[in-house]
DNA sequence: GTCTATATCGGGATAGAC
DNA sequence: GTCTATCCCGATATAGAC
C-alpha cells in the first residue's frame, strides 16, 4: 500500500476531475455533480472531500504552491550566481508562475474574482491565503537578498517583497485579461516594467532624493499597516 | 401625475429593497424571494424588472453615477478658481464618491468581486461598464486641465485620467479592506499618496529626467495597448 | 404594458441512513 | 466514507388579471 491512503487518492480524484472540467467549459457551466461523476463518486462524496466549489479552486491554489515550490527552488538556484541580475531573477519567478498556471489561464479570471471582496477567503489578500502570500514574497525577498546588481535603499528593503507581490498579482490580472496571441504582451509588459523598476531602485540611491524616499517609504508603512486587520 | 411613470416607481421600489437587504444581510444572503416580498411585488415582477441579482448591482452601479453627476460638478465648480490646486481637486473628487458608497461599503465588496473576471459584466473593466469609467476618467481629465499648480509633462497628459482612474480603483479596494475606525486609514492614505503623486508630476518635469519619462509612457501605451479588445 | 400566481427546473449545499 | 434523498434558491415559463 501507497503513503497516500484511499482516502487522499479520492481526493485527488475529484480534483482532478474538477480542473479538468474548469479548463473545457470554465469554472461557472461545470456543476457539482458533473464533478462528482467524473470522478466516479456520488454528489455527496464529493462534498465530503470538499466543502464547497470554492474550496476546489483554495486546493487547487494549495497544490499549484506545492507544485511550484521545487520550480522556484531551481530557478533561483541556476541563478545563485554573483553575475546574475536582478531582473533576471524576478523575471525567472514570474516565469515559473506562468508557466504553472497556462493551462488554467481562461479560468483563472473565475478564480480570482473574488480578489475585491474581503469576507471571501479565496481572496488574494484573505488571511486563508496568507500563508501562499507570504512564500510567494519569501521568493523575491531572496532575489532582492540575492541581487548585487541592484542595492535598494536600506529602508525600501523590507518593504520590496510586498511591493513585487503586489506588482505580480498586477501583472497576472494583465494576463488573465490579455487576448494577444500566446499573451505576447503581457510578456512585452514584464520586461519594460522590470527594466524600468530595476532603473527607478538604481536611481532612488541617490542622496538628492532621500526626501521623496522617506516619503515613499512613511506611505509604504501606512498602506501595509491597513491591511493588517484583514 | 409625475413625470416619472409607475412603473419606474415600482423599479425603484425593488432597487431600494434589494440595497436596502444587502446592506441588512449582505448580498449573497439576500434572495430574490425576500426583495421581492419587501418591495411588495411578486417574484416575477423582480424578474420582470431585473433580468438576474447581479443585475441590480449594475442598476444600483447606473444609479451611484448618475447620483454623482451634480455632485462632481458642483465639487469641480467650487473649486474652478486658478488658486485651487490639483490635489484638492482630486481629493474633492474622491470625497463624492466616498460619501456616495459609504452606506454601502459593507457589501461593496460583493459588489466588486467581480474585478478580476473578464468575462464578467459587472467587471469595472468590462465594455458593460465603460460608459461608467469614461464618466470617471473624465472628471480626472478636468482636474488635470484646470489646476494651474501641476503642469504634467505634455507626454502625461492623455494617460494621467486613466492612471488616476486607476489610483481610484485602489483606493476603493483600500477602503473596502479599511477596518480602521471611520476607515481612517484611508483618508491617511489618500492625502499622503496623493501628495506624493503632486510632487512626482512636479518632479517628472524637470529635462534630465527625459528619459525616464520616455520609458514610463512606453510603458502606459504598452499598458493600455493590451486592454483594448478586453 | 404592468403585474400576480404558480409551477418547474437546475444546481449548490446538507442530513441522515448505511 | 459513501450514498440517497432533500432543501433552498436563482432563474425561467406560463397563464391570466387589470
Amino acid at each position: 500500500m501507497r503513503p497516500t491512503s484511499k482516502s487522499e487518492a479520492t481526493r485527488a480524484r475529484i480534483l482532478d476531475a474538477a480542473l479538468d472540467l474548469f479548463r473545457l467549459q470554465g469554472f461557472e457551466p461545470t456543476t457539482m455533480r458533473a464533478i462528482a461523476a467524473r470522478a466516479g463518486v456520488s454528489l455527496g462524496s464529493a462534498y465530503y472531500y470538499f466543502e464547497s466549489k470554492e474550496d476546489l479552486v483554495m486546493a487547487y491554489y494549495e497544490r499549484a504552491m506545492e507544485a511550484m515550490t521545487p520550480r522556484m527552488e531551481a530557478a533561483l538556484a541556476e541563478r545563485a550566481g554573483i553575475k546574475t541580475g536582478f531582473e533576471e531573477r524576478v523575471a525567472a519567478i514570474m516565469a515559473v508562475k506562468f508557466d504553472y498556471f497556462r493551462p488554467n489561464r481562461a479560468f483563472l479570471g473565475a478564480l480570482l474574482r473574488h480578489a475585491a471582496d474581503p469576507e471571501n477567503h479565496l481572496s488574494p489578500f484573505s488571511s486563508s491565503t496568507l500563508h501562499i502570500r507570504e512564500c510567494d514574497q519569501a521568493y523575491f525577498a531572496r532575489a532582492v537578498a540575492e541581487s548585487r546588481d541592484v542595492r535598494a535603499p536600506e529602508e525600501f528593503v523590507v518593504h520590496l517583497p510586498r511591493l513585487l507581490w503586489l506588482y505580480q498579482m498586477g501583472l497576472i490580472l494583465y494576463w488573465i485579461y490579455d487576448r494577444s496571441p500566446g499573451q505576447q504582451q503581457t510578456r512585452l509588459l514584464l520586461e519594460k516594467s522590470l527594466t524600468l523598476i530595476t532603473g527607478l531602485l538604481r536611481l532612488a540611491r541617490f542622496a538628492l532624493l532621500k526626501p521623496l524616499r522617506s516619503k515613499i517609504v512613511e506611505l509604504m508603512v501606512l498602506a501595509e499597516g491597513g491591511l493588517d486587520h484583514a
